[in-house]
DNA sequence: GAATGTCTGTGACTAAGTCACAATCGACGC
DNA sequence: GCGTCGATTGTGACTTAGTCACAGACATTC
């Protein structure tokens, strides 16, 4: 008998037959990673596909430079298929996946994940919803990187990841990476948001002072 | 009796049964564009999916202030199936796609495209396929645009689009669409280039002089 | 409380993007 | 042939972002 319960977490998934969610279940394995373990990185063949439960991944890039950008994060409850998929269809590309939080997950073999692509529509659907996320997210990226203003999207990512208090808990070094900026720029752009009142900086970390004035610098054409 | 000969055009596609095939071309409609037609747009939603047999449409996105961005090119052979899916999952991104030459190609509706899913393990292939090398170009297109200098981009670019006599045919305006930056800076760059002795400026056309020498620009750290 | 490693701040410089024009070219009509 | 018009290209002056080389500040550990 096997625990078919964390299915339950999946939303799409819970149309699922009871013979599909066998065919998922018995093959599925449950595991946990400590933050700060890698996923998967540039030359590793995956050989699982992974279902977040909880936890994040930060799937990133980084260049020969030694700056990095952070291409999207994968949440609990959504699958890292996409990655995956890419990396067994083409070798060539720098990206890797480090857990951010402690992670629990469902690993599914590239042989059932193929047996539930062919008998299951609910499967295809959660995998394609999370290819279409991904992409769309990758594209709202490049227009960021390509056409927007330092100064907007840092407000907006700081909006981003403060909690309800107000306080994000980053480094600048951290905030760069999400970015894709140096280091030395988002010190700049933060004297700036606090000269102007908006924040408050500390080491480690950013009180928003004035959300709203960041939302509006956010917002800014 | 269905006409299937197209799909000797899609390689991966040449291992479907005799029943596959024809759950394909039953459906499938040939469509001839001219070039400059808007295969999707912001807001329109695609009820066909794309397999290219001839000419190329180029996927972009404009941002607020006029510039653009192309992320990437369909030719002939390969399936316009991404962006068309994206667009069904999920409303909100901006991205277009213009053919840039006169087309031809296989339309295929919604509903045979998921029936084709759901029997065909080689039309899944394409698809995924499809998807995995998309992805990977916008990921390599992210690190492009969020670190390298842009007279190295340029030189790539020029290579890339040269036919076999060293002459690229477009214009300063084209070449800043293709690489997401404006105008002025192509013209500079391109001077640049041309003091170098590597390229020789005329009106829409730009000839390179030194092939080698843009290759090792291109390449250099 | 001294040492150490991490994090942050800053000046000086280079690269890229913006804005406002001017100059040039090619095609078309007369 | 000549003039006109739109498209294309060139350029200066300025702003924004990224790079390099540090110095200073803070927290933790011994």
């Amino acid at each position: 008998m096997q625990d078919t319960s964390w299915i339950e977490r999946f939303p799409a998934l819970s149309v699922l037959s009871p013979d599909e969610r066998n065919l998922l279940a018995t093959a599925a394995m449950r595991i946990r990673l400590p933050a700060g373990t890698t996923v998967f990185a540039p030359g590793m063949t995956p050989d699982n596909f992974l279902l977040l439960l909880e936890g994040t991944v930060r799937v990133q890039q980084v260049s020969p430079g030694g700056r990095e950008i952070v291409l999207y994060r994968v949440h609990g409850g959504e699958s890292c298929i996409m990655t995956t998929a890419c990396l067994l269809a083409s070798e060539s590309y720098a990206a890797e996946g480090v857990t951010e939080t402690a992670v629990d997950a469902i690993a599914i073999p590239k042989t059932a994940f193929d047996a539930a692509m062919a008998r299951s529509a609910a499967f295809r659907r959660v995998v394609f919803t999370d290819y279409a996320q991904r992409i769309a997210g990758l594209m709202h990226l490049i227009e960021d990187v390509a056409f927007e203003r330092m100064d907007k999207r840092l407000a907006q990512r700081l909006i981003n990841r403060a909690g309800g208090d107000g306080i994000v808990l980053a480094t600048q070094q951290e905030l760069a990476a999400d970015l894709g900026t140096a280091r030395e720029v988002v010190s700049r752009q933060l004297k700036e948001l606090e000269r102007r009142g908006l924040v408050s900086i500390g080491r480690g970390r950013i009180e928003l002072t004035d959300r709203s004035g960041l939302s509006s610098l956010a917002a800014a054409g």
